[in-house]
DNA sequence: ATATGTGAAAGTGTTCACAGCT
DNA sequence: AGCTGTGAACACTTTCACATAT
């Protein structure tokens, strides 16, 4: 019917905020408005009803949406990637706050291994993994393949890890470390620098 | 000379990393290209010409940027801001990364204090800083203000936390907590959510 | 009456391409 | 000759405002 229009990355960004919002709703609301939902998403209404019309989902005009189908749409729209088994390389107090995360497995991510270089961690349960050597990622890796990487290990050791994730298949990934990272262009690497965040909000607080 | 004006979000972000590009140099590298320090950043030439110029850094034309100069000059822009002293509220997996990150001191910010509710950590070294109570807060930033605050305590608990970071004063705050937090338009609020990034990255991997 | 859906405008950020300085 | 500095084009996102459907 309509076109296979590319959904922007701001608007997949808002859809968890979304779906948090409804899911904190009583059962007995059957429908909300933009207005409602953008208050409980901390967004302008106008925002939501873009976000709704470019993922081709309707409400109706003098009512709103239907929580159940607007919820059913939303977790389609947002569970519906191929990528789902996800591997942490870092075993710090990142990477154990990342494996340990509740929201981790309820957004439908499953956590198929967590990997350092430090022996004295080997062995210790992190979330629904158990922490293992960081040698035997290429061996694990090769029996259950992971579609999304967490790099969480120190700056030096990034550039490696970055680029033995990317050899063994895996094309997204999230670092947080704070080095630039080099990578060929099949391969989406998110960045989320935790000083830069501080930085930036430093400096707008003048 | 030039006018007053606003440098975008986007630019000051990218600061850090020519930052860790420019410092990562041999000390006998005078000048710096836009090319060369695209290169390092991984961004493209023209977004370092842009920046600069909206920063009023001028290098000279046919040869470059003076790495000595531009050094100086990014970091007095960054860290030119008011805000340094910072708060930590929550002193799980995520709030001890953020106390023992390296890079924190060296950003130039400066670890007040690090709070939780949980009485088995309390004095904990975490960073510069001993884990207190955060019943406490309230008392302890009366003597030692800060102006930035980074809260990494569980979503039911945010919205109190944040709501006392603001009565203390606190007007810039980074969220880690996954959930949406209300604050007058006077607050500050950056929110990274860990689970949105993955998720994000999950759906553009399809 | 009420709330959607969307063109059009505004705002923000990136990229191009080249004139101008050294 | 080489590299900066920037106007202008482009792309992405948000916001406005209102015709349209129930």
């Amino acid at each position: 019917m309509s076109a296979p229009k590319r959904v922007a990355r701001a608007t997949i960004a808002r859809l968890p905020r979304y779906l948090s919002y409804l899911e904190g709703l009583d059962e007995h609301v059957r429908t909300v408005s933009s207005q409602q939902l953008a208050d409980g998403a901390a967004v302008k209404d106008a925002i939501v009803r873009r976000d709704m019309s470019d993922l081709g989902i309707t409400g109706t005009r003098g009512v709103g949406y239907e929580v159940a189908d607007l919820t059913d749409h939303l977790h389609r729209k947002l569970g519906g990637g191929v990528a789902r088994n996800v591997v942490i390389v870092g075993a710090g107090h990142l990477g154990l706050a990342l494996a340990n995360y509740a929201g981790f497995g309820s957004a439908g991510f499953n956590l198929v291994g967590i990997y350092d270089a430090n022996p004295d961690l080997f062995g210790n349960q992190a979330g629904e993994a158990r922490i293992a050597d960081v040698a035997n990622l290429e061996k694990d890796l090769a029996d259950t393949p992971a579609s999304l990487g967490i790099v969480t290990v120190p700056a030096g050791a990034a550039q490696d890890i970055l680029d033995r994730l990317v050899s063994l298949g895996v094309k997204s990934i999230l670092s947080f470390a704070p080095t630039t990272l080099s990578h060929a262009d099949d391969v989406d690497v998110r960045h989320v620098d935790l000083a830069t965040e501080l930085q930036v909000l430093a400096y707008f607080a003048k």
